[in-house]
DNA sequence: CGCTTGACCTAAAGCGGCTTGAGGTCGGTA
DNA sequence: TACCGACCTCAAGCCGCTTTAGGTCAAGCG
């Protein structure tokens, strides 16, 4: 798979797949003999993920945390969940924040809508 | 209302709101003989609904043009209310984001549990 | 055959949206 | 009186990309 096959299917631009792996956020992606990057499945499926979680509000220090535990194999699934489950409750945060949003948004699309029906 | 009342209230820092209204987006505040600024219940408002536009993704430069509709009175309803539907779309994009992550979470951790099983 | 086109590469600069720091003015209080 | 804290300005720094400059190689075509 090549770098802007990637692209297509995380929704991540070919620079910021470069730029991610240059942060170690996905170390190892093997290279051809002319220098060009060969992504695995498992390298599509982890930017996929990390996609996600970044789209979601991840701060990139904490996805550099979670690449270094996933380096290091299955011995840190334990972290590797914690680190899940506190992004989770940033999620609802984000939730709670769509919401209040929506709220206002409902309202003052209201105000104006009654303020266009008295001056038309 | 002084600069930390109205932090305090819509969440945005002190330096957030001197970077806002440098930037164009809420204008005229008021100052005391002493350089000091002083915020009405309108401005706080204002700032209010930016805070909430800004903490759901709506660019500067989007609220900016807000702000100056905003400014330009009644005449302008017509367009702030095409904006803010605008912005309603794009909640509509992050509530997507936000579920289609909360899945990926959800079958990741079902798996950390079953290798969790495994394995002990 | 040579020439363009396009996908890949690196390294570096630029940008949006803040945050932090240096340096200064004022009012209150120990 | 000397210090503290809240305000001010202006400039520099930081994060997370994006853009630009400059280069290699393979495929396609006049």
């Amino acid at each position: 798979m090549k770098i802007s096959d990637v692209a297509a299917r995380t929704g991540l631009s070919v620079s910021t797949i470069r730029y991610y792996e240059a942060s170690g956020l996905c170390p190892h992606v093997a290279r051809g003999a002319d220098g060009v990057r060969r992504f695995s499945k498992t390298d599509a499926d982890w930017l996929e993920l990390l996609a996600s979680l970044r789209a979601t509000g991840m701060p990139m220090a904490q996805m550099r945390a979670f690449a270094a535990l996933y380096a290091q194999g299955d011995a840190t699934v334990g972290a590797r969940k914690a680190a899940l489950m506190t992004h989770q409750r940033r999620l609802d945060d984000r939730q709670a924040e769509l919401d209040r949003c929506r709220g206002l948004l409902a309202r003052k699309l209201r105000r104006y809508d009654a303020m266009a029906q008295v001056q038309p």
